[in-house]
DNA sequence: TTGAAAGCGGTACCAG
DNA sequence: CTGGTACCGCTTTCAA
């Protein structure tokens, strides 16, 4: 369908604004900075000259100038499981929320590859890490050209990276107590490739509570933290040796683990329980009343926006790791 | 924790390199400008002085001076579900592939407005509205600034403005029919409030269908595209009048509505239908095995992208609206 | 093929 | 309080 035929016209400047208020540059740059010596009167004559001109200062020039950019690259990854997304929403959302402008990378390696070099031609005030397996070589990257790195989800131990992430390792000690306690012996766990790097500690996390009780692991699967995964994960472990706990490293891969059980008719958690890691919103809910580790993404991200909010005001401050509490969510899987 | 002290070191410029390399800035220029007069031995030089001074153009300045920005902000919303953050995330993806910068505004209506104002200021080579409720005043004031926008999800009947929607009414009248030679005669459905557009046009093609049949809608909630407002308005209507079939405006309402029934322990599809609408990776689940209208996002995404590249080749194209294919998914709860 | 110089659109520092 | 002016860092003429 055609509409209508637009004509392109020419970005509306400071200089056209003068003109039309009768006034100096200067005067309409005055006009537009808060605290500025500039009479009230003129100063009322320039907006009301700029409204009806539609002019914006120009972004770019201020900047160049010396300004703030307010830009924030976010490394999102692909965003393969709701949990990511929700992450990278709120993410958005609280960086809009402090002025910033949150500059997204997304899709695959080999696209994310590419971007970066790119990206790192703005002038970035901090690049925000959500990714995982790209992460050293654009904090390298960053460091480099002077842009502070926030890395989320994962610990980097590079100098010019601050670091926030949940206490994977506690959640998942916690959860493997309860299980324990719940008298579950055999326990299985599905995580993921090195790429996810949580998927590690909380592993770790799970094997430490078990040696405490003089247990080890029974089994141990890889999963690529996706519903469908986790699905197909629970399928290989049922072809092994019995199990009557399966840890996953997600939330996601819980929650398909658990609709496979459901398939064969393995009673949860009577037979096996199913756990999960995140507590997504889905976990809680009637179909899945999933047992669960929180991992709260409303402090994640305030840790985060405080944290670029810090050190874009005090760039030389020293590096910091923010460990964020979980907690236990026993519902009926468990 | 505390760690390194850092310095903050000041941005490389073209002159810096220039200086390392012992040639001038405009060389400089040119060793980053493919096709550009420059002798192959100096253009070596330059790029390898460059290189260990970490240098990298100031995407800023090359702006000012008239280059492409490559900046495309995204009109996110709320992104209350989860196909509202797929959508985003497929966005994001696909215009980082294209070389674009994806700006993402999300979050409540009143941060997103105060962002409008101010992301205006950045020359933006497009804009795409995924929001609902402020799209009209955002479609306004890119308008006035030349910026072209590109509205997704709602036709925006604007000069200036490329739409991108799915076949609403179509796929819902589908639905319609399927229901009613199922044998349903009172069908009720749950909507939104009027920012959610998608949703009136979605009752307008199922009343259509009905009416075709003879028959009228026999019942009306509204929702918020959220599960648990599916939830909750399945259970407004269950204390009204019966019906034998519910129609969501989404499938998250969908699946809201289906956990509700089952709580009730009333069975689905043999006494209420239950249909939504996008077919989201859950709704394929074996948990829910939704029948529901499929909303394709990568068709999507490729349409939008395809769109923001045309436009920004050819400023002053007609405006179009294109409409995307959608089609029945026949699972298990109709 | 090369360097010098003129902008791009602001901001901030001048002297007035 | 005001207008003029010198930058910010890059690209792109222009003349050499």
């Amino acid at each position: 369908m055609a509409g209508t035929i637009r004509k392109s016209a020419r970005r509306v400047t400071a200089a056209d604004v003068a003109e039309a208020a009768g006034v100096s540059r200067s005067a309409v740059s005055r006009a537009f900075t808060p605290g500025s010596y500039l009479d009230d009167g003129k100063r009322r004559a320039i907006l009301r000259a700029a409204k009806r001109l539609g002019y914006r200062p120009n972004a770019m020039a201020a900047i160049l100038q010396g300004g703030a950019s307010d830009l924030v690259a976010i490394f999102a990854g692909e965003m393969p499981n709701d949990f990511d997304r929700e992450v990278a929403a709120a993410l958005v959302s609280g960086l809009n929320a402090i002025g910033k402008w949150p500059l997204v990378i997304g899709g695959d390696e080999a696209t994310a590859r590419r971007a970066l070099a790119n990206v790192l031609r703005y002038p970035l005030e901090a690049m925000i890490l959500r990714s995982g397996s790209l992460d050293e070589g654009v904090a390298k990257s960053c460091a480099k050209l002077g842009v502070p790195v926030i890395s989320s989800g994962r610990i980097l131990h590079m100098p010019g990276v601050d670091n926030v992430c949940c206490r994977n390792r506690d959640g998942m000690a916690d959860m493997g107590r309860l299980l324990i306690e719940g008298g579950r012996r055999r326990v299985a766990f599905v995580g993921g490739p090195e790429t996810f790097w949580s998927a590690g500690e909380r592993r770790l996390g799970l094997v430490t509570a078990l040696h405490a009780a003089g247990l080890t692991l029974s089994a141990d699967a890889m999963g690529a933290y996706t519903v469908q995964s986790g699905y197909d994960a629970a399928a290989d472990l049922l072809a092994g040796p019995p199990f009557d706990a399966l840890v996953c490293a997600n939330d996601a891969m819980a929650i398909g683990a658990l609709s496979l059980l459901r398939d064969r008719g393995i009673p949860v958690p009577e037979q096996i329980a199913v756990v999960g890691f995140d507590d997504i919103a889905m976990a809680a809910w009637p179909a899945f009343n999933l047992t669960t580790v929180r991992n709260p993404i409303d402090t994640l991200v305030e840790t985060v926006t405080d944290l670029v909010q810090r050190r874009v005001e005090t760039p030389t401050k020293p590096d910091e790791t923010i460990a964020i509490d979980v907690s236990l969510v026993c519902r009926g899987t468990h």
